[in-house]
DNA sequence: ATACGACTTGACCAACCAGTCAACAACCTC
DNA sequence: GAGGTTGTTGACTGGTTGGTCAAGTCGTAT
């Protein structure tokens, strides 16, 4: 039935190096296609717009990444590790893509929905979906480290919010200054936030 | 000597706007010119290049927000109070952008910084540069707060460095959620961080 | 083997992009 | 009021943009 063809998982991580890398209004469709090599009429075959594409290669990431903090904030791990160790995890992409790229590239996320976040509602909600997501972990793993009387266990789904929301600001602070130290900080900075002794990494 | 035009300010007024609601990338130059009243040659008689004019816009900003930081931080405000009122003036801003334009625009150099970070490395070093200054305020007023011992005075340097990148995250999230839910927590959450008991304000 | 739908191709489009330019108008100084 | 500087105008360029389309190709289920 299906005529093979990896066109479309192509143009996927294409867009997504290149939006990642550069920016969403910066890349075009020629630069996404060219990059994948992919025609443009195949483009459109797949993708009814840039839009789209962007929202396809949201979803993508995130089904790679959930199996992912599934292990690292699993409940076996204690629970102030799994953050050492998500830290560790961002730290190393963010290398990584340093390495490959010669800029400190943030968080593609943070990135996309902080350009279209006010001109493109479908991608803006796209985004905001997978941080919802995001949040359930850290919001486990502080009821977890609360439980333990790790931490302090009064509100933690504002610990959960303030730590989200300073993550999501060490990505792009370490974007605009080209800088891995915020990325590098994340470890502490969180058991700081959450009023942890920095002892459990 | 010089005939008097208010063309220059006009364009970076609407530069300002446009690119705080929109984008840097999806705001033309046509955009500007047209919201300014003001003809494309114009426009290059005043500056050389789209990222000069973003580059003007920010000195403009800055110029104008410094004396406004001078007083809020000033040595002869409480030092927690300092952050109060800040939070308070950052959620009058939003909330007037928000009811002007119909969505939570964030923080314009966050933005900007954040879309052109990689590739424009003049607007990004004039954003971090911005960044510096402002970290300049937030350590002073944390010295200050442990001198009064109102708060832990270990690491005052990364205490704000801490701080801006939460504030900074703050932002980002409230654009890309369209809601100001983590500007109106920025004051809770700053001096939670701080490791202050909220009563200061 | 044939037929059908999934995929590919390259040419095409109108709109838009940042930036240019030469001619012109207004102002200030002298 | 003459002259030089500063600001203004609108038409122009060459390249790029997201998106379209008709014609073709290929795999596969029957």
């Amino acid at each position: 039935m299906a005529r093979p063809s990896q066109a479309k998982e192509n143009l996927i991580k294409a867009a997504y190096d290149l939006i990642w890398e550069n920016s969403y209004g910066s890349t075009s469709v020629d630069d996404i296609c060219a990059r994948a090599g992919v025609r443009k009429g195949s483009f459109y075959h797949f993708f009814e717009s840039k839009a789209h594409l962007a929202i396809a290669t949201i979803d993508s990431a995130w089904t790679k990444r959930l199996p992912v903090l599934n292990e690292i904030f699993s409940p076996v791990v204690p629970p102030l590790e799994r953050f050492g160790r998500y830290a560790l995890l961002m730290l190393e992409y963010q290398e990584e893509r340093c390495a490959l790229t010669g800029h400190v590239c943030g968080c593609p996320l943070s990135s996309l929905g902080s350009e279209v976040g006010t001109q493109d509602e479908l991608i803006r909600a796209k985004v905001a979906e997978i941080f919802a997501h995001h949040l359930r972990f850290y919001e486990s793993a502080i009821r977890d480290a609360a439980s333990e009387g790790l931490i302090d266990g009064t509100d933690s789904a504002f610990k959960a919010r303030t730590l989200q929301t300073y993550i999501q600001g060490a990505f792009t602070q370490a974007r605009v200054l080209n800088d891995l130290g915020p990325i590098r900080q994340l470890d502490r900075a969180i058991l700081a936030i959450l009023g942890a002794v920095p002892e459990a990494a």
